[in-house]
DNA sequence: TATTGACCTGGAGTGCACTCTAACCCGTAT
DNA sequence: ATACGGGTTAGAGTGCACTCCAGGTCAATA
């Protein structure tokens, strides 16, 4: 599979591949007879798992560390345990605050939808921005 | 309040505070006899709903759109009340996706926990190359 | 009086994660 | 034969969100 083809399939731009094979995220490429990368169906899963780690916040120098452990190889495992059992303490407790966060959204929602029960479609006395409030009676007031 | 104080009280540092007001995230502040910022308390409220904005991972631009409404004041709830709908409805669709992602993280670090239980501490020869070759006995063979 | 520490401004610098450009090469279709 | 649609590199540029710096003012303390 080229580049081109990898890019389609995983969503990252091709230059974006490149980069992240420049970096060390990816494993340098097996070349085709003229130079061109060509990559073994396998590269997609690593880099599925690469953007879950990226989707939870991960930085990429972090997913360079665990990326290295597992070129290394044998009895790495312990280490990248590690790293993946401390990420996920991570993405739980942002997770947590998240959960805060939306309750919080909730109530201020709310505010806004009494705010607007209490003042209803009446709210004719301010013109100028000519929201059209769903069009009913355009013409009226003033 | 000095705007170091505020810095204390909220984490933000001087810089940043100094930062948001330029970018037209915090009001312009009052000043005092010799031209340093005084805030009132009330801004401690809407720096931390900020910060949850942040949190919830919403870029500056949107806070400052949101920012600009509150400020243009009467008749734009209903704006402020969208743009904050909208926002909840990634909020919730991130927390589903680091839910999902979640569960990949327990299946790879009980991939590796097993492995660690299959292999126990008597890998201490080193089999110099290749793929292990399982049958070290040390425990049960399987 | 001199120093300290906190504040002020405009503007430059930083780190991250891409994203793109210039100038090139290669194989296929017209 | 040449145009095109891929690919290649090194390196420059971008957008975001800060973060810091130089050079200054001001009030209080040693």
């Amino acid at each position: 599979m080229k580049i081109g083809t990898l890019a389609k399939r995983t969503g990252l731009s091709v230059h974006t591949i490149r980069y992240y094979e420049r970096i060390g995220l990816l494993p340098r490429a097996d070349r085709d007879g003229s130079g061109q990368r060509d990559y073994d169906a396998s590269i997609l899963i690593w880099i599925e798992f690469l953007s879950r780690l990226k989707t939870t916040g991960m930085p990429i120098r972090e997913m360079r560390a665990y990326a290295d452990l597992r070129a290394r190889g044998k009895d790495t495992g312990p280490q990248r345990r590690a790293l993946l059992e401390a990420h996920r303490e991570k993405v739980r407790a942002h997770v947590a605050e998240l959960e805060t966060c939306l309750l919080i959204l909730d109530e201020k929602i709310s505010g806004y939808a009494d705010a607007e029960q209490r003042i209803p479609i009446d709210d004719a006395e301010f013109p100028q921005d000519g929201r059209n409030t769903t069009g009913t009676r355009a013409a009226g007031a003033r």
